[in-house]
RNA sequence: GGCGCGGUAGCUCAGGUGGUUAGAGCGUUGGAUUCAUAACCCAAAGGUCGGGGGUUCAACUCCCCCCCGCGCUACCA
């Protein structure tokens, strides 16, 4: 059934380079992939792993604004910040790319002409908003107004921050230009769209079929979700002038869309490794094991032979894009291979809630590494025994205590340290030589030889939880035996049946030197540095024959440290005062509006009335529809409010309303008014009500 | 509202195509032990597998309804 791959090309989420990431993005893809591929390179498989900055798209100029500098020092600063972190954490990418490289501008332009030239992409005219003062379209991020949705007034053209709805720019009410202020007209532009909708067959036959059982089923449904809800054309440019220019005339200001050149950064990262390799100009390159004479050319098997196994681990937000649409862009330009599998992890939460950079309530990659600079590994065990792989997961700090204290420190470390220790004091830290073997040392050396096979089966499947598990039962194992064995005691009597117990239980240690590697790599250095033994393949692992007699062990330390209270208890509290912090600097009061007159305000008829009936709205989450006296007349009003009061909360309450707004049709319903409502800075609606009751049509003025 | 993914021991999570006493790690309790960073090793307690129906000789596992969480999406002040 599982085909035999030549070689394999394995893709890390491009990390978006408008700010820190965090360890929910280490959880999603990083760690998962980095684990894959060290295994695979242990294995003696022809792997390439990549990864690189993502560089492009309307959030990199807006993240500028924001710091008050360029895109470029934007893009330059994180990508150090983020490329540095991976590192330290030991990511062990054989290319570290960046998308604002030419070889990347190039590679993305060739795939967007191969699509226009075989007439796959369609033109269309459409209204965007334009700045007629800076002369540029402005891009959704650069138009402020009103939300329709929840009235803040500085709502972006792509998404509320305030009630978090995704909006158009068309959708804002008094729209504004950031860059000057002005209001923006509307003009007409044109763009390459991807008709998405033509792939649909064979989407359906490429994923839902032929993948319906080696795909996650939280990948799987989403695709499912996706097409089944029909596919649109997507545009595939954009009207900005941060980007990878459209390489068409007459396309002055534009580039290509960010998610249609960010996956394509892939590519541009295996062209530039063997670009830098064939040159012997390491630039990017980070080569984790050798190339034989390699060729600029080499790239192209990794992406166009069918032998090739294409992987792309991303988090969860990602598998539209590198199922859905990277996948027809490959396929539509005839020449590339398709991901055989993505296997998207979902969600990290921490401490119970969402983890967020913007809202405090996350670990940096660099603040965590700023904490425990010498304990990647002790993060790297906590993310992995904890990995979403199913369904949200959770980090908690007091957890990650528990993994390093009670797993790390007290079973792996110690039966390392035990090893030690008694070799030290009972044969001068020279490996003993191992004698006639009683059954409970066949039994252990023949549970030795089953779990490489294990844990590298759990990996294969993308269950890296249970791999990491099954690495700490070998050091379980290891304890147990010498448990049962009880060499401390024999010392006396039987120092030949002592090496021996010494003898297996090294041999324990060299083999989880190698199994641990792809999980925990500075500590699997560290712990060959101890043996005093060299690298060795998976293949050699399983084995009770790894290090001869004789030799002499290394310098003894111990592997990991037990972290006390008080340090998670910072740990806690600085999460705690960030997102304090925050919550402070992110929630201003919104500003005021600009001024009117006394005829601007007195255009509006506002009145008290009283609510008569309310009852919820079929198929509608947020509305109610209510009947209101007004004093004037009794008139339906529709109002959004049902996430903030029951129907029986509101009857017979007395509320503000403008009575002369233009009635609207609303889910079918003619909406005739609005009843104005005070909003906290927590989303919370609160009805506007006269201190004391009025008669129904009292004016307010 | 629609669609997708979840709701399994105190905690974090496993449980292809339904089948003997529902699992792991941590935590708890008891025991054993002292080589070891009071660690290791053994054992036990602990779950009506979100709720309710149904199919079946048999359901955590299949079907229907409901409740809750998350994501996408629609309506909205």
């Amino acid at each position: 059934m599982s085909k035999e791959f030549k070689r394999y090309l394995v893709t890390a989420a491009l990390p978006y380079a408008n700010g820190p990431k965090h360890i929910g993005h280490l959880a999603g893809a990083y760690i998962p992939s980095d684990v894959y591929v060290r295994y695979l390179r242990s294995i003696g498989k022809d792997v390439v792993f990549v990864c690189g900055s993502d560089e492009h798209g309307t959030a990199i100029p807006n993240q500028a604004l924001k710091e008050n500098t360029t895109s470029r020092a934007i893009i330059d600063k994180y990508d150090a910040l983020i490329k540095e972190c991976f590192h330290r954490l030991g990511m062990s990418f054989d290319m570290y790319h960046r998308t604002s490289e030419p070889i990347h501008h190039q590679t993305s332009q060739e795939i967007f002409l191969n699509l226009f030239n075989k007439g796959l992409l369609t033109e269309e005219i459409s209204e965007q908003y334009y700045d007629d003062k800076a002369n540029v379209f402005l891009a959704d991020r650069y138009i402020i107004g009103t939300c329709p949705k929840c009235a803040n007034p500085n709502a972006y053209g792509d998404q509320c921050e305030r009630c978090g709805s995704t909006l158009s720019p068309r959708e804002l009410i008094n729209p504004k230009s950031t860059l000057t202020g002005n209001v923006p007209i509307l003009k007409s532009t044109k763009h390459w769209y991807l008709p998405l909708q033509n792939y649909e067959g064979w989407l359906t036959e490429w994923i839902l079929k032929s993948h319906k059982d080696d795909w996650k089923v939280n990948v799987y449904g989403q695709c499912k979700s996706w097409i089944d809800a029909g596919l649109q054309p997507r545009a595939m440019t954009r009207d900005l002038d941060w980007g990878i220019k459209v390489p068409l005339p007459d396309s002055e200001g534009k580039v290509l869309y960010v998610w249609f050149d960010a996956p394509i950064g892939y590519i541009s990262a295996t062209r530039a490794l063997f670009k830098e390799l064939e040159e012997n100009k390491i630039e990017f390159a980070t080569p984790q094991r050798e190339f034989k004479n390699p060729k600029s050319d080499d790239w192209k098997p990794y992406w166009q032979d069918a032998d090739t196994k294409l992987i792309h681990f991303v988090g969860k937000d990602n598998i539209v894009f590198h199922c859905i649409i990277f996948p027809i862009i490959l396929k539509a330009t005839g020449e590339y291979i398709l991901p055989e599998n993505v296997p998207a992890n979902e969600f990290m939460n921490l401490e119970g809630d969402k983890m967020s950079t913007s809202r405090g309530w996350s670990i940096e990659m660099h603040e965590y590494l700023a904490d425990f600079p010498d304990k990647p590994d002790v993060l790297r065990y906590a993310l992995l025994t904890n990995l979403p792989e199913t369904k949200d997961s959770e980090f908690t700090w007091k957890d990650f205590q528990a993994k390093n204290n009670n797993e790390l420190v007290a079973i792996f470390g110690n039966f390392v340290n035990r090893a030690f220790v008694l070799t030290q004091k009972y044969f001068d830290n020279k490996i003993p030589a191992r004698g006639s073997l009683s059954e409970i040392d066949q039994k252990v050396i023949s549970d030795l030889k089953e779990l490489p096979g294990k844990i590298g089966a759990s990996i294969q499947a993308y269950r890296f939880r249970e791999a990491t598990a099954q690495v700490m039962d070998l050091a379980r194992l290891g304890n147990k035996y010498l448990a049962e064995t009880e060499p401390w005691k024999l010392a006396k009597t039987d120092l030949e049946r002592v090496g021996t117990i010494l003898n297996i239980s090294l041999q324990i240690a060299a083999n989880l030197s190698i199994v641990v590697e792809p999980f925990l790599p500075f500590t699997a250095q560290k712990l060959r540095n101890m043996l005093n033994f060299q690298q060795l393949d998976w293949s050699k692992s399983g084995s009770a024959d790894l290090m001869e007699a004789g030799n002499s062990l290394g310098v003894a330390s111990l592997l990991f440290e037990k972290i006390e209270d008080e340090v998670i208890e910072k740990q806690v509290k600085k999460l705690l005062d960030s997102k304090k912090a925050m919550e402070l600097a992110s929630q201003p009061v919104t500003p005021a509006k600009t001024e009117i007159t006394f005829d601007d305000f007195s255009k509006m008829d506002i009145r008290v009335g009283t609510i008569l009936t309310a009852e919820r709205v079929e198929k509608s989450k947020k509305l109610l529809k209510l009947q209101v006296d007004t004093g004037i007349d009794k008139r339906t009003v529709m109002s959004g409010i049902a996430e903030h009061f029951s129907p029986d909360q509101v009857i017979g309450k007395q509320v503000t309303i403008l009575v002369n707004l233009a009635p609207r049709k609303i889910m079918g319903v003619e909406s005739q008014g609005m009843i104005l409502m005070a909003e906290d800075k927590d989303g919370k609606l609160r009805l506007l009500q006269p201190n004391e009751s009025v008669s129904p049509g009292s004016t307010i003025s």
